[in-house]
RNA sequence: GGGCCUAUAGCUCAGCCUGGUUAGAGCGCUUCCCUGAUAAGGAAGAGGUCGAUGGUUCAAGUCCAUCUAGGCUCACCA
């Protein structure tokens, strides 16, 4: 048995296809889940992407980790099922399929009709839906889409039912007047993560506008004079009710330089005013309390009514960072305002009509929408001489997060769930999470429970869960809990029916409680409920599938990206603590977000989105993959672009490749058979790269476990490089004479390499294990178990006996280029100063003397004629004996003469008398460098140092001759395209003495190491190589 | 405005938790070396006020505070 044949050069991509259908034709994902079947279980959620437009290389992130940690723990003997997910409802379906359609707003649905417009969104999922399975499968993400659960399945829309009816039942869904942000273009009320998504920088019209007063004491007292108020909307001054100030805070009557007479808070009267104005009176806000004024617009009709109307009110959320301490009041856009009108008795006027323009009685601006409304009234208040000023006023304003539309604060009814009431606990379950990173835990997402509002489920729209709500004329309310009940409830349904609209709006029946006729209410609900539901919705539970979803809750592993901490991270703990008191996952890994290359956000807006199937067509997805897994830190915000994921496949994935080709290439040409390997008669070296594979295997698993792809990457990638540039390169010799233990040792090393990386890059390691180990093990590295260990098999003293052996020759290979006699020609001899060296075993001394190219490694430290020492203080041993002595120490050390000390210090400890107090160092307090005398060659780094014996004689010239021919004939036959086996026949001239002496004199060697099996000294007539230096000439033949 | 993250070489990023002598890697640039696996590898050179200021400490890139800039996020206080 050999391995199959690895070519050197490999087409990344087009192997990835073949890959995957070598995946799909031997089903290795459906076994690898079989044969974990008895594992223990890993309950790994798959977050639904909203199936609403194309998907993007950001949805390529995420995925790549929610698919790196189940085939890890896969391989560790897990059982963990993956079963896809599409969110499939929701107001971006909708406004995609309102865009393909034409259409501007609702009125066009409704005529359009609402069951073929349904359809229509139902289509546009579908069509998305295959576009993301499409990418799933290129990017070799492992998760069951033949039995994805979707979120407009019917029995999905039952499970969706039955825990609002939970809900319900507990009195926590709950219908409620309430200003909440509005989108008018949208016709719906939005959530707060939905209003998260949507702040845009606006500059508005800001306005202080003069309400003058016409009763109460101020009026009696100085005539005329006027509240001065500020506002940045100036279209709700058509809907003023009322104006308010605090109670507790000073106001003042002032003087303008004009002469003009203003209430204002007395901290913001030099600021508004002037510094010319001047204050007339003083007073507490709470004396304005009911002080009658006229409003800049009469439009607005309000009803007869005994509450104050157009007078002063008293709040307490009044303060006077901004404006002028005085607030107008409009009830119906504005939370605060709302409640204390209320409070008040007033009533609420609202003259914006649902699609956000002004009602048509309105004069000037009737049909004009609110916002652009502005500019003609700060105009109108110019005229009438209720303005001010008009300053420009740049604030963040909400917009709607898919549609821009500018968001109206909005008093309607709605529905909500109390989450508030479930608050504590919710920061119970938090508590109980683990978050990757860990601050997201009490930052970001701890906020946000801390500041927890109650969730505005309803939404007045199409496409959706419908809310399972029926209301009797007597406002009986009934929640239905599937549509079994449904149909138990009224013959026109049936347990079949589709749960959508505008179906189940057709449905009815007797009130159970007054036999009065129910109907359901309009509303739809906020699709992120669906998504929070389907830890028990993607098994229809409780209907179907009770003990799949009792096994599998709650799930060990979800992972997104950072924007879900209000979204899917949030509805999931609140679903899963409102129906079962306990949160629905235990780990969360939470990405950042993935950058273009200038370090924007990707959007179709800038153009710099990177399409996901083109770039892993261009790259490879093993790149794609490890560029997201292993480049910068996942948890942070990082830049893609084609370089850096060019660079991932030339430092890690080509060299891992090299080494397999290097490994196959030579096991063929000896015929080794790779069922025979053993790891036996090892060299040191071998055991060196067996013992850091097995400590490789342990770290990556303990990277993995802490969910940190990056630090197990970086170990992968170390590793790769130790052994294609430092095992192959010294071992190379070792392959050519086909030896049994050298290739058994790269067999097994690379083996441990390739499973640990195959969670990583699926596809080439599945493509070595193919080459390399499918014909004597299992039939993909994806069913095969990650490698074992003993802690006894990860041998410290070896790593550090090689690393020092590294660092050594890294010093000859600086003294040679110092030097500038290059490697090719050997030295005699090179004195090594470094602790250790001595020690290090024969086999590793000689890899020095082979790198470095000298016959001899002697001791530069004996040598005192050779050597100067040199010594500093150690400062963290002194430091933590003598504190603030330390630097007076340190000095009186380095003072004393360096020889005379080491000496010394070399015997025990010396007592050394520093400012008349007498103290004891030892070796350890002190750092020893040994730095050779002039007249040698030396490098030295870190108190290591090597010299070299630059002394020739004509022994080591012909030697240094016989190497560059040497390898100007092997360069040769690669570039005539030779076969390494091939012989070759060479015939040679030169003129040169020296040259022809060194090639007489080793012949032998060199016809051995060039596979030359005829060598004939006579004049070459077209030579294929020559060198002027040498005065040689050669050409050579392939042997018959 | 609040919270969080980030700031280290021209670029991309380690190092910071656990303070210690001369701050690293990769990419790019220059020169050289090695090479019958390599699209590689190595040496040297150039390139750093470790964002700023202050503090703690014998000692700060590392710990603390403040500030600046960028990003994310939350918040329409009118």
């Amino acid at each position: 048995m050999t391995y199959r044949e690895v070519p050197a050069k490999i087409d990344l991509p087009e192997m990835e296809h073949e890959i995957l259908k070598l995946w799909s034709q031997q089903d290795i994902f459906k076994k690898s889940l079989d044969k974990s079947a008895d594992g223990p279980l890993w309950v790994f959620y798959e977050g639904p992407p909203t199936a609403n437009g194309m998907p993007g290389t950001h949805h390529v992130e995420a995925r790549v980790f929610k698919d790196v940690f189940p085939r890890y723990r896969t391989m560790k003997g897990f059982n963990v099922p993956r079963k896809a997910g599409w969110d499939c409802h929701g107001l971006p379906v909708e406004l995609a399929v309102e865009k393909e359609l034409g259409f501007t707003g609702k009125q066009d649905i409704e005529k359009y009709g609402i069951a073929q417009f349904n359809d229509k969104c139902r289509e546009s999922v579908v069509r998305h839906v295959d576009a993301f399975e499409e990418m799933t499968s290129r990017m070799g993400y492992w998760v069951d889409t033949n039995q994805a659960y979707w979120t407009m399945d019917s029995s999905y829309v039952d499970s969706v039912w039955w825990s609002l009816k939970k809900i319900f039942d507990k009195g926590l869904l709950v219908q409620d007047h309430r200003v909440s942000p509005y989108c008018p273009r949208c016709g719906t009320g939005l959530s707060d993560h939905e209003l998260a998504q949507g702040y845009e920088d606006v500059v508005d019209a800001s306005v202080y506008v003069r309400f003058p007063i016409t009763s109460g004491a101020l009026k009696d007292e100085f005539g005329a004079l006027s509240l001065l108020i500020w506002t940045t909307t100036p279209w709700t001054l058509i809907s003023n009710t009322a104006a308010a100030v605090n109670g507790t805070v000073n106001y003042v009557v002032a003087k303008t330089e004009d002469g003009e007479l203003f209430v204002i808070a007395e901290a913001l009267r030099e600021k508004v005013l002037g510094e010319d104005s001047s204050v007339i009176k003083t007073f507490l806000g709470s004396t304005l309390e009911g002080t009658s004024y006229q409003r800049p617009f009469d439009w607005v009709e309000f009803p007869e009514t005994d509450s104050p109307i157009h007078t002063v009110l008293l709040a307490d959320f009044v303060t006077t960072e901004d404006g002028t301490g005085i607030v107008h009041e409009a009830p119906a856009f504005g939370a605060e305002d709302l409640a204390l009108c209320k409070s008040y008795g007033l009533p609420v006027v609202n003259p914006v009509l649902p699609d956000g323009t002004f009602n048509q009685d309105i004069p000037e601006v009737g049909g004009v929408f609110f916002k652009t409304a502005d500019a003609r009234l700060v105009q109108l208040l110019g005229e009438n001489g209720s303005l001010f000023r008009h300053l420009p006023y740049e604030h963040s304003y909400p917009h709607c997060w898919r549609c821009h539309t500018a968001l109206i604060y909005y008093a309607q009814p709605s529905w909500y769930i109390r989450t508030t009431a479930i608050k504590d606990q919710l920061i119970a379950q938090n508590e109980k999470t683990n978050w990757y990173p860990e601050t997201i835990k009490s930052g970001r997402f701890g906020d946000w429970l801390d500041n927890n509002v109650d969730w505005a489920l309803s939404r007045n729209r199409y496409w959706g869960t419908p809310l399972p709500i029926w209301r009797c004329e007597d406002a009986h309310l009934t929640c239905v809990g599937s549509r079994r009940e449904l149909a138990q409830l009224s013959s026109d349904a049936s347990v079949e029916m589709d749960p959508h609209r505008p179906f189940v709006d057709d449905i009815s029946f007797k009130c159970p409680e007054c036999e009065l006729q129910a109907n359901r209410v309009p509303e739809v609900i906020d699709c992120w409920y669906d998504s929070g539901a389907m830890p028990f919705a993607q098994w229809g539970y409780p209907e179907k599938n009770a003990d799949l979803f009792e096994n599998r809750y709650p799930a060990d592993f979800i992972c997104e990206a950072i924007d879900q901490t209000r979204g899917w991270f949030y509805t999931l703990m609140a679903i899963g603590t409102l129906i079962f008191e306990e949160s629905s996952y235990k780990n969360v890994l939470c990405l950042g977000h993935i950058l273009d290359e200038d370090g924007r956000k990707m959007s179709k807006h800038l153009g710099n989105v990177l399409e996901p199937i083109a770039l892993m067509d261009d790259h490879g997805a093993d790149a794609v993959r490890w560029f997201m897994l292993v480049s910068g830190s996942p948890w942070q915000a990082r830049r893609v672009g084609h370089g850096t994921i060019a660079e991932v496949v030339r430092k890690t994935l080509l060299t891992y490749w090299n080494t397999v080709a290097f490994q196959s290439l030579y096991a063929r040409a000896g015929s080794w058979d790779p069922t025979t390997a053993s790891l036996t008669n090892l060299t040191d070296l071998d055991r060196w790269a067996v013992a850091q594979a097995t400590r490789l295997a342990r770290d990556v698993d303990k990277a993995l476990e802490d969910f940190d792809t990056q630090r197990a990457g970086r170990f992968i990638a170390e590793y790769v490089d130790d052994l294609s540039n430092w095992y192959v390169r010294r071992s190379r010799r070792r392959f050519w004479d086909a030896e049994h233990s050298a290739l058994s040792t790269l067999h097994h090393c690379l083996k441990v390499v390739t499973q640990v990386m195959a969670p990583f890059t699926p596809f080439i390691t599945e493509r070595v294990w193919q080459d390399l180990f499918a014909t004597s093990e299992v039939e993909s590295v994806h069913l095969s178990y990650w490698p074992t260990w003993s802690d006894e098999e990860i041998d410290d003293t070896l790593r550090d006996q090689v690393e020092l052996t590294r660092r050594i020759v890294e010093l000859g290979r600086a003294a040679r280029a110092a030097s500038g006699v290059k490697t090719r020609q050997p030295l005699q001899r090179a004195l090594v100063a470094a602790a250790g060296w001595g020690e290090l075993p024969e086999g590793l001394q000689a890899q020095i003397r082979d790198e470095v190219n000298v016959i001899t490694l002697e001791s530069l430290a004996g040598t005192d004629e050779l050597v100067d020492v040199a010594i500093k203080a150690n400062f963290k041993s002194l430091g933590a004996r003598f504190a603030k002595e330390t630097p007076m120490i340190a000095k009186a050390i380095v003072a004393k003469d360096a020889r005379e000390i080491v000496d010394q210090l070399r015997i025990g400890p010396v007592e050394l008398e520093v400012e008349g107090t007498v103290i004891t160092i030892t070796l350890e307090d002190v750092v020893i460098t040994e730095v050779p005398r002039a007249g040698w060659t030396v490098a030295s780094v870190g108190g290591e140092s090597l010299a070299l014996d630059l002394a020739l004689t004509p022994e080591l010239i012909a030697q240094g001759v016989a190497r560059d021919v040497t390898r100007l004939i092997q360069d040769a036959r690669k570039t005539s395209g030779y076969d390494i086996s091939d012989r070759i026949s060479i015939v040679w001239e030169t003129s040169n003495p020296d040259t022809q002496r060194a090639m007489n004199e080793h012949r032998e060697q060199i016809c051995s190491e060039v596979l030359a099996t005829k060598w004939e000294n006579a004049s070459v007539e077209n030579p294929v190589v020559s060198d002027e230096d040498l005065d040689l000439r050669i050409s050579l033949i392939r042997s018959s």
